[in-house]
DNA sequence: CTATATGTTTGTATTATACAACCATTTTTC
DNA sequence: GAAAAATGGTTGTATAATACAAACATATAG
């Protein structure tokens, strides 16, 4: 492989991670930060799960994820389903509200890559989205 | 612009940058992380700059990115001189030793890079990079 | 039944960040 | 040219996201 493809490839990767953490973890969009974005994601389109197994999909400690569902759950977006099976186990739930924050918030976030995007065809994006999406389903076989 | 890609977009930039910044805030490269790596590589491929003028390249604060240069100083990677216009101002140079640690960080980065795009082609590869770098060109303008 | 494993929470420490206050110079203004 | 305002930078303080370790409650294995 080119060396200097893979240069350029590692290089606006660091970049563009440097710029959107500064953006998000503090100017956050609304209501909810990219961790709990995330797990409502995951949770609507996944249904229920505990923990553990959130925990697993992002590659963040259990604790972690406990706290934040923890304050999910605070706010109302999501509530708690005892595992019948096992008395220790949860599963979390969307709420009505949750959905709710979920999808303002995507809107938010989908507005600003309009923005991001405006000059760019539509078969460049599509290729970028593409592209994304296998780099990162080929990371998380590593 | 068709919804359904922007959506892809949004929420695989979204994952990838979950997932990295898990990987690389704790789990650190070697002795350097990504500010740190950011900021040397601004030094060595723009030449020395000021805190100021680094703080608005990555859109840090200047008192964070103040911090991060005492680091890089304390280590050894840069060293200060002073601007002979302007008694407040600094000028960061990289030292040898900097530009030691700096390509060696690249190389376990590249090394990174090279496991996940392992099944890809190499033109893939190339309109990835490609498509990054201008989607982190369209983002700054805005 | 006791010991061990497991799902989750809680305690504690670290780190990256922002904002505000400050310091030391430089520039502007009168 | 002296006082006031602006500027480059550092330091104090607060917050948030995270990891690791300890604890807790329940489940499973011997």
């Amino acid at each position: 492989m080119n060396e200097h493809v893979l240069e350029i490839i590692e290089l606006e990767l660091a970049i563009l991670i440097r710029r959107t953490t500064s953006i998000s973890s503090h100017k956050k969009f609304g209501n909810l930060d990219r961790s709990a974005y995330l797990l409502l994601h995951q949770i609507i389109s996944n249904g229920a799960a505990g923990v553990k197994a959130l925990a697993g999909e992002f590659q963040l400690d259990i604790s972690t994820v406990s706290r934040q569902t923890a304050a999910l759950e605070q706010k109302g977006y999501v509530y708690r389903i005892p595992d019948p099976l096992d008395g220790r186990a949860y599963s979390l739930q969307i709420t009505e509200l949750g959905k709710k924050e979920y999808t303002e918030n995507k809107h938010a976030r989908l507005t600003r890559i309009v923005e991001v995007l405006e000059s760019w065809s539509e078969e460049e994006s599509k290729v970028f989205g593409k592209l994304l999406k296998k780099f990162n389903q080929s990371a998380i076989q590593k």
